[in-house]
DNA sequence: ATCCATAATTGACCTAGATCAATTGAAAAG
DNA sequence: CTTTTCAATTGATCTAGGTCAATTATGGAT
C-alpha cells in the first residue's frame, strides 16, 4: 500500500487526505505465472496497481501475438482503450511472474473524478502520461530497424532480458523469433 | 465561434458559463497552404481549433517525412506530446489548404484547469480521446498491408483521397508513393 | 497557348525480414 | 537420472515493399 502512496504522491496536489479517500476502494489480487488479470473480450473494469510481479499486454493480429508493453511492479496496468470506453478490450493482460496487485474500480474512480479535484487532475495527468508511453512505444517500433530495436532494449531496458523470454521479447519488437535469435548471434556470438 | 462552442457542447457537465470563460483567452489565426502552425524545433504552446481547412501533423525519420494525422475544420490541432511537455516538438504543423484557426495559450488553459472543474474534466476526456485516435491510427499502420491500407481509405477517409495530394498520403500510410501509384493502379485499371 | 516546376507513374532491381522445416537446448515432471 | 515439452537456434527459401532512374502528367505562372 506504501508503493502506491508513494506512487500518487508523485502528482501535483497531492495531499494523504487524497490517498485516505481511495483506500476504502482497493481491493488486492493475486496472479500465478501464466494467469490472467484481463481476457480477450472482456471489458477491463479494473485499474491495477502492480505491487510486485511483471505482466504483459498483447492482443492477437491475424493469429499472431502483439505484445504492447511489459508493466512491472510500481506501475499501473490496464487495457485502457478498453477502460476508458468501458466496452470489449482486443488486448488481454497477463503474468509472467507471480504478481500482486492492488485494484481500484472503474465505478470507484468515477466516484473520485466527481468528488475531488486531485482526481480529476491526476486522471488527466495519467491519461497524458498513458499517450507519451504509447507514441513513443509506436515510434520505436515503426521508425528502427530490427536490429536499432534489439540494441536499444539492451541499453535501455536489458532488465527485461532476464524476466522475459526472448519469443514474448519479439512480440514486442515486432520481430519473429527467428530474426531475433540470428541478430543476438550477430551481436554476441 | 460558434463552432467552437458546438465543440465544447459534446463534452460532460458543459455550461454556457464555461465557453464565456475560455472567450476572453480566444485569438484568431490564418495560414495559407503550405504555412506551418508549428515548425520543427519550436515548442507548441498553443492549442489549434480549425474553423476552416486542413493541416497535416508530420515529423522527419531519417530524412523522410512521416505524416501522423490530417486534421479537418471543426477539431482540434496540436503536437500533443510538446503541448503536454512544454519541451521542443520533433513535430511540425503545416496548413494544406488555407486555414482559420481560433487558438488557446497552454498558460490560459493551465488556468482554466486549475479554476474550474469543468475544464479539468475536458482536459482529461480530451487527452483520452487523442490516445485512443492515435492508438487505432498506430494499429492500422502497423497491422494491415499496404493494399489493405489503402483500401481502408478507399472507404472510410475517402474525403483524403480529395483534399491530400498522394505523396503526402503516402507517407501517411507509411509506404512509398511508388507502392501507392501501383496499389491504386491494380485496383482502379 | 506555352513554359516550368512539381506530382504521379512506370520499369528494373534489391533487400530486410518473414516463413517453413529441422535440429538443438534446457527445464519441469515423473 | 530420464523423459517430455516447449524455447531457442540454424539453414534454406520467399516476398512485400523499397530504392533508383527514367518518363509522363498536371496545374500555375507568363
Amino acid at each position: 500500500m506504501d508503493e502506491f502512496n508513494a506512487y500518487l504522491k508523485k502528482f501535483p496536489n497531492y495531499s494523504p487526505a487524497a490517498f485516505k479517500e481511495v483506500v476504502p476502494y482497493i481491493k488486492t489480487k493475486e496472479l500465478a505465472a501464466g494467469e490472467y488479470f484481463l481476457q480477450h473480450g472482456k471489458t477491463c473494469k479494473q485499474l491495477g496497481f502492480i505491487q510486485e510481479g511483471l505482466v504483459r499486454l498483447f492482443y492477437l493480429n491475424d493469429g499472431k501475438e502483439v505484445t504492447l508493453c511489459f508493466c512491472k511492479e510500481k506501475s499501473l496496468t490496464c487495457s485502457f482503450r478498453s477502460f476508458i470506453t468501458q466496452k470489449e478490450s482486443d488486448i488481454a493482460i497477463q503474468a509472467i511472474e507471480p504478481t500482486k496487485l492492488l485494484v481500484l474500480s472503474y465505478d470507484a474512480l468515477q466516484q473520485l473524478y466527481e468528488h475531488n479535484q486531485f482526481w480529476q487532475q491526476a486522471g488527466r495527468i495519467a491519461a497524458e502520461q498513458e499517450y507519451i508511453i504509447t507514441d513513443t512505444h509506436n515510434r520505436f517500433i515503426r521508425d528502427l530497424s530490427a536490429t536499432e530495436k534489439y540494441l536499444h532494449i539492451l541499453e535501455k531496458e536489458s532488465e527485461l532480458l532476464n524476466r522475459v523470454p526472448l519469443n514474448y521479447l519479439a512480440t514486442y519488437l515486432q520481430i519473429s523469433p527467428e530474426t531475433l535469435s540470428r541478430i543476438r548471434k550477430k551481436i554476441t556470438p
